[in-house]
DNA sequence: GTCTATAGTCGGATAGAC
DNA sequence: GTCTATCCGACTATAGAC
């Protein structure tokens, strides 16, 4: 896999960066050539048009994280996790994983892109889904019901993942909100540190309570 | 409070949806007077042109879930909530109207218009902050100050506030990761109920281990 | 107050030079 | 492969009839 060519990458990155803040409709080839330094008309030439550079964009995002997750992930299942202590181990190191991933600077644009596009889901949405999250949703899910002793069923259990997954969102897609309700004037690594404390709290709150009664 | 005439109110209902599914640069003046079926130039003459109309829809919307939430309010306040037990129940009650309300169609364009300003904020997010989503934070951190017998400090309080909002947010955000995570073709009046009893176990977990040394 | 007509700008696409 | 020049449609704003 190896990526993509110094102009099309620039031209990738800016084009996350704009779809991102504005859409699809709404952002212009043209700054986004300008913000890349390469003429308009190198995007009809490499991604066939505006659309076309849209889903490469979301590919991009879809490879990026997928790349970022997938040595954490194979190491889950290489551990073969299958008794509830180690379930709950390695759910608090995604939990705290996320949350640092969300929370940097550096996946912002990436984060914004695929809120923005669940807006109005397009045809893009699939590859980012199927590559990125789905993964993410199963392996969680899969944790929680190993920890409940499979009292949960699978339905419930993919229901507190999302659950889980707002917690750590809402960081991101209402940071304004976050931020007029803590008086922070940002989210740094600091302030990322006491947010990760009090979700590590919450999940063991849940954790506990869906593994209730699974001792006697 | 007299609402908006009704030229006015169809076309910043149309705006709501429309800023929200495109953002401020992508929506057309064009398309939304023609969805409200009214000239174009009503827009200039009325709003001012196309920021005003911005402004004014933001402002219409802090007015709408205002009057929405304004009679629980004080219904809450007035209750004089002291002990923890009463503070549980009401917010057992916030949650679940929360959740209500950000899964029902009649709100989805307004959470539509609220998320995406927060994309990239202008001048728009502080009056909806203010009337809106400011004294429903304030109301619940303090609530939950009151169940934890105050061991929680403000700070701690409005994080954890945040995280609940978000369990609620992540239903309406991430609308398209949530279908394809539980397969159901949309999130209805059952659909609904499932995750209104997730998030009442998820609350009463959180709040139990928050309250945990209360009661020696 | 409501609507039409138009001015001026900016959008995406593309032809064709190099 | 890279870039310039150009086409044409869509945009916001506005002047002015009614």
């Amino acid at each position: 896999m190896t990526g993509p060519r110094p102009t099309n990458r620039r031209l990738l990155d800016v084009a996350i960066d704009h779809f991102g803040r504005r859409g699809l409709e709404g952002a212009s080839t043209r700054a986004i050539a300008r913000d890349a330094e390469t003429p308009m008309s190198s995007i009809t030439y490499h991604f066939g048009g505006k659309q076309g550079l849209y889903l490469a964009a979301a590919d991009h995002i879809a490879a990026g994280i997928g790349d970022m997750i997938r040595p954490a992930e194979t190491a889950w299942e290489a551990e073969a996790v299958s008794d509830a202590e180690a379930a709950r181990a390695v759910l608090h190191g995604i939990v705290a994983r996320a949350a640092d991933m969300l929370n940097s600077e550096r996946t912002a644009p990436f984060a914004r892109f695929i809120v923005r596009e669940q807006a109005d889901p397009t045809e893009a949405f699939r590859g980012i889904y199927e590559k990125t999250m789905g993964p993410m949703i199963d392996t969680v899910s899969r944790l929680l019901r190993i920890v409940s002793g499979n009292r949960l069923d699978a339905q419930q259990a993919r229901l507190r993942t999302m659950t889980i997954v707002g917690q750590i969102l809402v960081f991101r897609v209402a940071r304004a909100a976050a931020l007029a309700a803590t008086g922070w004037p940002a989210i740094g690594v600091q302030e990322t540190g006491a947010i990760k404390q009090v979700l590590a709290e919450n999940l063991d709150a849940i954790l506990d309570r869906i593994a209730v009664g699974n001792e006697p």
